[in-house]
DNA sequence: GATGAATGAGCTTTCATTCAT
DNA sequence: CATGAATGAAAGCTCATTCAT
């Protein structure tokens, strides 16, 4: 079982195939329940030399980590259009998101569930991620904010704008309940049989950008054609 | 070090020192890295002792989940008035979260990291109780919906109100989207030095009830006195 | 389960408690195998007290030892005639053997099984009464070749009688010959439905008394009536 | 102290090195009372190679009955001509057996004392062995039986050979007895100083072939030259 | 006299890790 | 380069045994 006992690979090849299995193993097994034994058979070599190109248990969950978090901020990069408004960028980075997550879910489940449970030096990888991901969300936030500036209806009715007012922490707030609301979405779309990486999208941007209040005088926020 | 060593004392309160040990022992290493010599000794007892009441590793972690689930969703049913209106029960629910979550942040390991990621028995637990609060939280927005119906701006402009259009599904990923955010939030506010209970619910409050939208519109959502 | 939880009962009646319990559980599950606490548990009292009645474990399973190969002796001795011919002497004392061990499998089984397999202490203590039952064997066997000495068909064919022929050593494998014998069939005879003690001892005198060569010329050994 | 350390064996080797350790560790100690770290050390092996190659202790100790029960079993078949007439084929048998169980009786405990006594799987594996051999002596007793058929003697007498009157159960009962008291012998033969196994072996034709019977009449079986 | 409370010691088992070839 | 052979260390769990009441 496990990957086909091919001979005599390059290394960057095998380092793969063993990151391919540790990402498989430590997604559903969890970090320590996860042996290194049964990483080595999945990914088709031995065990020494698992430990020859990966050194040890940590450094091997570190590169797990490590590589998982990188392919998903450059999903999300990759589907967002770094010159479209606020809104379709979060649209567009939500939807990227869900869909790798739906196609990775082992590799979600590193980065979510076993990164964050065990221990501070696993954990700071996955900040590293997150806050990535949070400074890009929360600069969409204050993108957004700046063109409701001139915003006339505002203007108007002497509303105050949200850049002026709301100190960091309250936009670093905001920018995380986003994100936990993705995160949280994204176990939801996966355990949800029928629910699309669009749906889930689709329900995120109306909650974040309508509110519930809009949302229940009928005022929805409209997703893009694309 | 760990609890100071009282000799014979009755069962039910020896099983709660040992409860709050494994809780801290849990919370902080995990399921897995915790040992039961550690939990015994935080606890002031012998190893037997902990198999003698608790039976094993695993009843022990059950027993912890529960204990925790139970006593955070006591703290937000009792920080909630049943009788008032949606967002004043939410805005209550919400501090009440917040505060109990900060002050346990062990009990909150265990059953936002810990016990989600260490096979679906436990998950099992803890998914219950996020049930719980799902129905909950769902059942708010519902009333609020029902509340807006007849919401004399939106009537006249010719606006859907929420209940008849969102489906199922999208207001079990709304409050979805909701919980996430707190969890998120609570983990947000516990790492940041200078987050209030009340400053998290304040934020999670308005990106929910308001919406970033109407949050930029300069139009927030605005905490009841209280 | 167990026996009935009765206070107040004189020692010498919970100890024989204790021990019918001791004897069930050993017979059972083996000396190692076995729990002082299930044997507490089946005898109905508490732990400590079989402590301070019987000492330990040790002293416990010696005192089944004792108590049941007292029993068995007893009851093989209750069942021979002294004054009988050998042949019924040994008939008898077969039936009363296989009695007893069918109607006393556990206590049969601490002797034959768990006594002999748990260190030279225990093994000593069914040695003992082995070497009794060895030895009355050996006398009815030495009774027999008396008696058979003045035999007229022997004498006349200058037959050579057992007793000046055979050395100690001949006649004691003879009589241990004859006890594993005995030993084997008990077990045989409790596994295999539908085989009584009447029929296991009527199969050993058979062969014992006439030999197979006697018993394939067509001259078995006939049991007298009884 | 154990085997001399030496380094690096091939798997066979060091497997064979293990299960001569666990008979003699199991056969002097017991099952339940031997522990994976003495068999490992008297092995000259660490604890976990143990479980590397044999998996855990039940499955060791069956490894070990089964070895041994092999063992035994081919050690009585190579001592026995097919075609020889059936006392000298049992005269054989029975002096291989009680070869074997005298040159090694770790083996013999482990198959008489301990495997008996320790669970139903266990058991089960030396019932296999013991009914093989109590088939082959039956086979030798039909066989001497139909051999005794025309016997000259007994033709003229009326007497009634064995193998029309002794229902199954009867002739099973007599192989048992015989196995038994063969299983007896070999207990008392090691025990006793100057019981060879061929005296042993003797005691028993002796006793089984011309029964006690003809022993007392003076006509005992006489073992063929060897 | 009888027991609930408590433990020291030891067991089987597993795992990350490393040589020697 | 690649691996079969091997282990130190520790974990979960159980048990015979004893106090203190």
């Amino acid at each position: 079982m496990g990957a086909v006992k091919t001979k005599r690979m390059p290394r960057a090849v095998r380092e793969q195939q063993m990151l391919d299995a540790a990402v498989r193993i430590f997604g559903r097994r969890g970090y320590m329940a996860a042996s290194m034994d049964e990483i080595a058979e999945v990914a088709g070599v031995s065990k020494p030399l698992v430990y020859l190109y990966l050194n040890s248990k940590e450094d091997l969950f570190t590169a797990c980590i490590r590589r998982e978090a990188h392919a998903l901020t450059a999903a999300v990069r990759a589907g967002v259009e770094p010159h479209a408004p606020a809104d379709r960028q979060l649209w567009d980075g939500l939807r990227a998101f869900f869909t790798h997550t739906a196609q990775h879910p082992d590799g979600w489940a590193v980065l979510h569930l076993q990164a964050r449970t065990h221990g501070d030096v696993f954990a700071a990888e996955v900040t590293a991620m997150r806050e990535e991901i949070v400074a890009f969300v929360t600069q969409l936030i204050l993108a957004a904010a700046r063109a409701a500036l001139p915003h006339p209806r505002l203007r108007s009715c002497g509303g105050t704008p949200i850049d002026p007012d709301l100190p960091e922490t309250e936009v670093a707030g905001l920018a995380e309940a986003l994100v936990g609301a993705a995160e949280s979405l994204a176990d939801w779309a996966n355990a949800t049989p029928g629910v699309t990486a669009r749906q889930a999208a689709a329900t995120l941007m109306n909650f974040a950008w309508a509110g519930l209040g809009d949302l229940m005088d009928g005022r929805p926020w409209s997703p893009p054609v694309s």
